[in-house]
DNA sequence: GCATATTTGTCCGTATGTATA
DNA sequence: CTATACATACGGACAAATATG
């Protein structure tokens, strides 16, 4: 499909039906997950094409795409950094969470008891193998999964996406503190908890346990992110990186 | 700013600090939200950017913006068409309605009643305005922006966006039937009360009618819509316009 | 079913304005 | 203030897919 047959992430075509900006921007949306480019970071359209192999109008698609999901920050012919949330960002995610999830497990208390928990009991138990084998990233990612899933129950597309986008936003501030165990660990058991509860029929307490879980979480992220963003601030909004 | 000067949508750098791409996407976006563009046609890339007056490439990124608005839609080597909405995704769209809006008015009753209504009074004055002199197109508008001005009571910034995205969606659907009387004018009167009742700081009573209008607007609309798509369906997937 | 014309997808080269050293 | 680097926007080119006759 490209048209002088870019090889080194440009062809197979017929296989995939992404194009290749979304093909790239799923490249560059791990990187910034795992924290290849950490927030503050600029990526040059120079160097990141040339290392990817691709024309600056394909690379400037993908930073489009991630821009839209709020992952990069576009300053006006300043080009493209990898977004620094600030203390209110976080809030406001916070503001986000406690409206959806709770708002869905509120809805699943009218609907009645015949919830599909299955995908949730699973990210529960991921969390529980993460722990006992000290893989801590893993727990945090099981951990956000929960809440993704406790979502889906609402089975609402539209609603996943701007679940999915807050939460990828909420990653970059995690990833700025990380210490995924005292971060993570302590809600392991509240998810089962809620999980146990949702499972009883009771929809009403649990959307009450998630409302305190939101909370408590809120307070714990807010004050040790203002703290390392104070301390350790000011991160290079320059450094280029890449090649 | 602009390399060869365009004068059409180009210049004037210096005030408005916005790229031509994204000046393009408003452009586009009006024409859409008002009908100009209705949900079926195709954009031409030749067309459009040849009345505009602006190139390939940059069209292009407008294009690319209004698809993640799920306001066009992109089909591999066919090109961008205005998004036809099925049921399912107005559906979805209440869905989406009913979970933000009552959960905001929800959150309000919780925090106490000093709000801050005066912006939701003005939609309220907008819509009895038109309403008297019989100008159904901003009735709808007047209607449209109480709803977003429900949610921006709770001072998120990404949920009014969440909402923004949302009703611009619904426009697509509103604009395939179009008899703004009838669709908006019954819910006028509802607003003014809703608008009473948050007044007397009962955000509880609030919320419960807010839902009931919800369901009942969801109703009327999903019929009406179902069978519009469904006799007057099948609109021309052709039908370039713009020239 | 086939040949042609149109349109899209991708990339390159270049000119110009903007921000920073 | 000058110089450098870079983002912005343009036009042109060609391959591939689609539409048209």
């Amino acid at each position: 499909m490209p048209a002088h047959h870019n090889e080194l992430a440009g062809d197979r075509a017929l296989l995939s039906r992404t194009s290749t900006a979304e093909r790239v921007a799923d490249v560059l949306r791990s990187r910034i997950a795992e924290g290849f480019f950490p927030p503050g970071v600029r990526l040059s359209e120079g160097d990141v094409g040339g290392v990817l192999g691709i024309s600056r109008n394909t690379l400037r698609e993908s930073f489009r795409l991630l821009t839209h999901e709020r992952l990069l920050e576009h300053r006006l012919n300043r080009g493209v950094f990898v977004r620094v949330l600030s203390v209110d960002d976080v809030l406001d995610i916070y503001r986000v969470r406690k409206l959806i999830e709770c708002g869905v497990v509120n809805q699943l208390a009218e609907a009645g008891p015949p919830f599909g928990l299955d995908a949730l009991a699973a990210t529960v138990a991921d969390g529980q193998a993460a722990t006992r084998e000290w893989r801590w990233r893993d727990l945090a990612t099981a951990n956000i999964h929960f809440h993704r899933e406790v979502v889906a129950l609402a089975r609402s597309p539209r609603t996943d996406e701007v679940m999915s986008s807050v939460l990828a936003e909420l990653r970059l501030a995690l990833h700025v503190m990380d210490s995924p165990r005292r971060l993570h660990e302590p809600y392991l058991a509240r998810n089962r908890e809620i999980l146990r509860t949702l499972r009883s029929g009771d929809a009403a307490r649990a959307e009450t346990m998630l409302r305190e879980y939101l909370e408590d979480s809120r307070k714990q992220i807010v004050t040790a992110y203002a703290q390392r963003l104070g301390s350790g601030g000011d991160r290079d909004a320059q450094g280029a990186r890449g090649a």
